[in-house]
DNA sequence: ATGAAAGCGCTAACAG
DNA sequence: CTGTTAGCGCTTTCAT
């Protein structure tokens, strides 16, 4: 098992090694015995390429890297499976970038990317595109943003429904009868965040209630912000009935931060999430929630950088998919006189 | 941002290109007023060392590969976020491989693996060592087996106090009055299957409780699997009064298949996990369970691969970290006389 | 302390 | 169709 290189296959099937090498591209214009034969010669001598040599030499290197926030939650993960899925169809290897939301490891890891042996990059949830996005583009380096604008929207996004899904989401809890509807929102950097709080406050005045800006708390996307926010509104002198959070991780929190305080869920108050990670319906209630397709977004997205990579004079595309309302057991109605049956 | 190369900074700092390379590399005999004005070249111009060719000429690449079943639950997600938190610390660069439960997929990796650029790798519950470990161990390639004995005990490896922790739990089930127990078992390949398996036998046997043969069920570590065995358990003439499945996974599975016959957790019947995975704590009725030091172990393993390849020479160490029972609301006392405080 | 030179294994023109 | 010839960017002797 110790080293073999084309030179080695090319002296056992006694060829050249450009020979070899072409052979094991793919190349079209080889006779099809000597191809056998040094496909031969590779297979028993247990010939695997090496990387560093392909790809220093202007070969293809079939990495492809990607850089999350961090891997503790199930959001992140649901992604992944979806890249990681759709890369191995195309016998690309994964390069694991994680910047636990550090902008400037963020910036560190993509500029050290586009410099390496690594043909693209997917960039998950990302903090400081303004940090680097142009010079990308400038090198052409392949990229695909997911879950994430683009302040200029010029690069390849993969992204969904945020504002959609959240005003679908708070005029459910309206129809449920609900007027005072806690908002926590995201982490106001990011763009869902926006989006869905923009959703949100859109539901609120189609449907002439009025926004009162106590009901909305900031919030990170983390499960802590989540239970503080949630402490916050709890606290507030008119309780809101129902409690709209900006993702399922910061729901979490706040189903914490209701327990504690005494109150059912969904019996004293209502509770919305977004995202839909796997956890979301294990919880007791499990939770009503606002569906992002994320493994598809991860394919999704994996497929649009092969594209980029494959033809790299494509125009930058973006991607926007449908969020859905999954109904479960968080949310209840509090209009008196009318149950399912008679409301429809 | 057009490449820069060592020798862009040579030229720019009026050296030798070797010269460059030494400073770059941390070599201790270069004058300081030298290195100071090449670190500054670089830095001004913005070099950064490409991989491919550093890892070429035979310089370290700063990678190391991890392979892992998949990410579509917290078990490995853990141990991944213990590895990369150790491995950014020391400013190594990680390749993540999926298998998916794959024998053949996880020998091509290690095959390619130990081919390519990559300075070791970790095995997460690794499926077919004997495929390879001894491959690896001739070649001398580090590498670090997380979760997984190896069959020869000749391996670097991480993994905890499977028997033990089994027992334990078993214990407190017959603490608990419980005399019925059904054993649900993990993916047997793998070792921490069957040491889980003997730990429940032993604190039986030891106990004298009988074993009986049809409380014990074969299940895979999947949820799925978790959900199958269960039923079977249930459906048995006389019903078990508690269930020990061999991971949270399996025992999440049980949990629903309980719920759809009825029966209420703990007061019908109790369960009991293990692995104390995140979703452990978030599920109604929380999960009692054995936990394992995911992030530790991954952690632990880090430093074990750095340490071998640091220094070539050393010999294998096996690292086994304790298990700890931790005690939630999915199993209660069916002794009917007696309550905690009267036990104690 | 620093420069010169020889590859690492492979791809990609360039000739035949 | 196949062999020959340059490098890719860097580390590492070997000189000086």
């Amino acid at each position: 098992m110790t080293k073999i290189t084309i030179f080695d296959i090319a002296k056992d099937s006694g060829v050249s090694y450009s020979t070899v090498s072409r052979v094991l591209n793919g190349f079209e214009f080889v006779k099809e015995s000597t191809r056998q034969r040094v496909l031969d010669s590779a297979n028993r001598l247990g010939y695997v390429a090496n990387l560093s040599a392909r790809s220093l030499a202007g070969g293809r290197s079939n990495i492809i890297g990607i850089v999350v926030p961090g891997l503790d939650n199930g959001y992140i993960g649901e992604i992944v499976r979806g890249v990681d899925e759709e890369l191995n169809r195309a016998s690309y290897d994964i390069m694991l970038y994680t910047t636990h939301r550090h902008q400037g490891r963020e910036s560190a890891y993509i500029q050290q990317i586009a410099n390496g042996l690594t043909e693209g990059v997917l960039i998950v949830v990302p903090l400081a595109t303004t940090e680097y996005a142009e010079a990308l583009r400038e090198q052409n380096f392949p990229y695909v943003l997911i879950d994430q604008a683009d302040a200029l929207d010029r690069s390849w996004i993969v992204d969904c429904t945020n504002f959609q899904g959240a005003y679908e989401a708070t005029e459910y809890l309206i129809q449920l009868g609900h007027q005072r509807i806690g908002f926590i929102t995201g982490l106001m950097q990011i763009a869902s965040a926006s989006e869905r709080l923009e959703g949100y406050k859109a539901a609120l005045r189609d449907n002439n209630l009025p926004c009162d800006e106590t009901l909305i708390v900031q919030g990170d996307y983390l499960q802590s912000s989540g239970y503080q926010a949630a402490q916050t509104l709890l606290a507030l002198p008119q309780r809101p009935t129902a409690i709209f959070a900006s993702n399922d991780l910061e729901a979490l929190g706040a189903m914490q931060a209701i327990r504690e305080h005494g109150l059912s869920i969904p019996d004293d108050i209502s509770l919305m999430g977004f995202d839909d990670i796997p956890q979301a319906s294990m919880t007791h209630p499990t939770l009503t929630t606002v569906r992002q397709p994320l493994d598809t977004m991860g394919r999704v997205a994996a497929r649009l950088l092969l594209e980029h990579i494959e033809n790299p004079q494509k125009q930058p595309r973006r991607v926007t998919m449908a969020t859905k309302l999954i109904v479960r057991d968080s949310c209840k109605s509090i209009l008196i006189h009318q149950n399912n049956a008679e409301r429809r």
